[in-house]
DNA sequence: TCTCCGATTCACT
DNA sequence: GTGAATCGGAGAA
């Protein structure tokens, strides 16, 4: 079934882990869809967390996130790759979480690549898209968590904490 | 305007 | 392990 509003309308550490083994699906322009689970998650969390691009406060880059729960965050890194977030929590508390990673694809840049993701979805709906959305077929698992991956420069103690979600033993196939 | 640099990946040494 | 590719946002000038 597909995840709605209330889904997503909880708080980024919560919700992070509760994304790992769920179905993110793409259905491409020409009607090819393809469904992979999401393997690893990471959050960030507010205008404190230095490591988070909300810590800025709202700017052009960062508003998706001061909006509604279930808002696609989309931006550019490394002038190469597409990022893919969700946004939760409530209206102006900015708190998405980054999908890292989804059926074979290990990588947030190989992620959305793979899927054809870019800026056009930026500031969409997960819930409301005919695109892109994430469906829950009730998988469950173990998941262990680590520090979040390249944020040395937002110092602690924002780089040791273990906000970086990743499902512990996993089939690709589903 | 101009400069710096990043929530990455891949090819090389 | 090191460095290149590549570009737009943020902050300084």
């Amino acid at each position: 079934m597909k995840l709605g509003y209330d889904f997503f309308a909880s708080d980024v550490l919560i919700l992070a882990p509760e994304l790992l083994g769920k179905i993110l699906v793409r259905k491409f322009p020409d009607g090819n869809t393809i469904r992979l689970r999401i393997i690893e998650t990471e959050a960030y969390r507010g205008t404190d967390d230095l490591a988070c691009h909300a810590s800025k406060g709202k700017t052009p880059r960062t508003e998706p996130m001061f909006m509604e729960a279930g808002t696609i965050y989309i931006y550019l890194i490394y002038g190469m790759y597409w990022m893919l977030n969700i946004v939760c929590s409530e209206i102006d508390n900015p708190q998405a979480v980054l999908i890292r990673g989804a059926g074979k694809y290990n990588g947030p840049g190989k992620l959305t690549k793979a899927l054809r993701i870019d800026k056009t979805f930026n500031k969409t709906s997960i819930f409301e898209n005919e695109f892109l959305w994430i469906e829950d077929d009730d998988f469950s698992g173990e998941y262990f968590t680590s520090p979040r991956v390249g944020i040395d420069y937002a110092g602690e103690p924002w780089i040791s904490m273990p906000w970086n979600f990743k499902l512990k033993n996993f089939k690709i196939d589903f």
